[in-house]
DNA sequence: CAGTATCCCTCAAGATACTG
DNA sequence: CAGTATCTTGAGGGATACTG
């Protein structure tokens, strides 16, 4: 029985974006990312995933040259996970689920956020705190490509 | 051992986002349905997906008021998938989804489509034959939530 | 043609123990 | 702390037979 289907040669570029990272974690993994983690730690508290299939997704953004590794900057034998130019591309693709989602998920009144902060729960706005210019993306942003990226 | 962890309380939209069609084939029948396919069998055959696997996806958007159904409409007594607004405004996702797959994920001269003629095996170019302007997305367009969406 | 039902297999994912 | 290895389970998915 064939095991599943690829669709990575598909001439569809949309296949081939979801077949790359259309499952549960990658995208959540790029947010994060965006959002200034960088540490497996901070990944796992965040998403909640188990270790191994953290350790599997980061491996496979790294392969797919969404992410790439470098030493940690605290000098601790670690690494860090950094979106490279091509992880930083996929940016509308998350604002855009970001958008959809806030539009049409959530009850007229409940609260959204894409981060709470650990300590003072306090819901973390827009998209990324470290958007450099102070752009907030919701609800004024309408063009999603021109939108400046967080600092690499 | 708990099943699968849902994310469809997430107070972040993107977890909430992939949740929902986050999978493998969703957004392929959405981008289908963008593209003007409406039936069982034209989906079928697009995707090449197993029947079953069809069906339960087809069954959830319409639960999750991204399709709804309607009498075919030329008489027969089976049904048609239409978006609904909350469906096409799915349409950035999907656009991003696309520049990003052909940005990265083409060789320099590789050739995409996102839908290959059945008869002609010619490809389809921008996004949709249908939209009703002439706008084609790429590679000009930047301003993704203003583009116009195919007629309903 | 438009689905539904059944069977079965693979793999994603969770838990947890382990190593440097 | 940053991962890797192992085990287990259930979901996702494919093939195909079946019904209206």
């Amino acid at each position: 029985m064939p095991p599943r289907k690829r669709m990575n040669h598909e001439p569809c570029p949309v296949a081939r974006s979801v077949d790359l990272i259309g499952d549960r974690w990658s995208l959540l993994v790029v947010r994060d990312a965006f959002d200034g983690t960088h540490r497996f730690g901070d990944f796992q508290r965040s998403l909640g995933v188990a270790r191994n299939i953290l350790s599997d997704r980061l491996h496979k953004l790294v392969e797919a040259g969404i992410l790439k590794t470098q030493a940690a900057s605290d000098g601790t034998a670690y690494q860090e996970y950094i979106l490279t130019p091509k992880g930083e591309s996929l940016f509308p693709v998350v604002v855009a689920l970001r958008q959809w989602g806030e539009q049409h998920l959530f009850g007229r009144s409940e609260p959204h956020s894409t981060l709470l902060d650990k300590r003072t729960g306090e819901p973390i706005p827009p998209m990324t705190p470290k958007a450099r210019d102070g752009t907030t993306l919701l609800p004024a942003a309408t063009e999603v490509r021109k939108l400046s990226l967080p600092p690499s």
